[in-house]
DNA sequence: CTGTATCCACAATGATACTG
DNA sequence: CAGTATCATTGTGGATACAG
């Protein structure tokens, strides 16, 4: 059961949230998760071909907010190197669950969809009523 | 360790991100999660002020995900109930999970971007954090 | 009361070019 | 290699009006 003492201070789920519901934040903690990566590697690792952009603004947020450190190698060509910090790895283990619980319960869904997307065809007015691709 | 097995198919932490990742989702299942409520109710039970439109549309993705049953009572006016299904409950745990690791570790992240804003506020940046230059 | 359809604002993302 | 700046595009969310 979840509690919220302080509703309007929106009870600290969406903290959470709205430090991994972006689109890379995520991956970028799993893949630093076994270990130390540069920027390079971390780009090539992440599936879905994340752009310098979005990797520089995904990794400064999270290294501000303490998840990830971040070493400057002053050497030519540069060398930037990311690993997760304490607070960092305590999330991957959140992160675990989450992936779990996933994987665990893809079929279902899937199947929950399917039947929601015939039962709804008839009308074909709602949103994205797609098959799966699990 | 997170171990994923299709980094093309992004491996599955991406599916539950999706599905909680939105602005909404994560308080239907909250205020779900004590009982059945009325659509009304759980807009007022919401914290943020959600429009009709986001909560028709949250409430509507997380049923054809299977994770809410809706319950239409075909009378004048119309009455409809939302609970959590058996799938929606097993998510209850992960979001409390995610809850107490945002209320935990809140004022490390607090802290850790006070001393990052401090740092980067003027330009200057007086990082201990570098290797040697070779 | 519950829900749909439209229009609009803004944030997030992506592509690209340039700099150290 | 790593990072920044700029611009175009998209997706998401909000306000409102209308319908069953």
């Amino acid at each position: 059961m979840i509690e919220c003492e302080t509703p309007q201070d929106e009870c600290g789920v969406r903290d959470a949230l709205d430090r991994l519901g972006d689109k890379w934040s995520v991956y970028v903690v799993v893949e630093l998760s076994p270990g130390t990566k540069r920027f390079k590697e971390l780009q090539r690792a992440i599936p879905g071909n994340i752009s310098q952009r979005m990797l520089t603004l995904t990794v400064r947020r999270l290294e501000r907010d303490g998840l990830v450190k971040r070493t400057v190698y002053p050497t030519v060509p540069p060398k930037v190197e990311y690993e997760l910090t304490e607070l960092g790895r305590s999330l991957t283990h959140l992160v675990k669950a989450l992936a779990d619980w996933s994987i665990a319960h893809r079929p279902a869904i899937a199947a929950s969809r399917a039947a929601w997307d015939a039962a709804h065809a008839d009308g074909a007015h709602a949103d994205g009523a797609h098959a799966d691709g699990a």
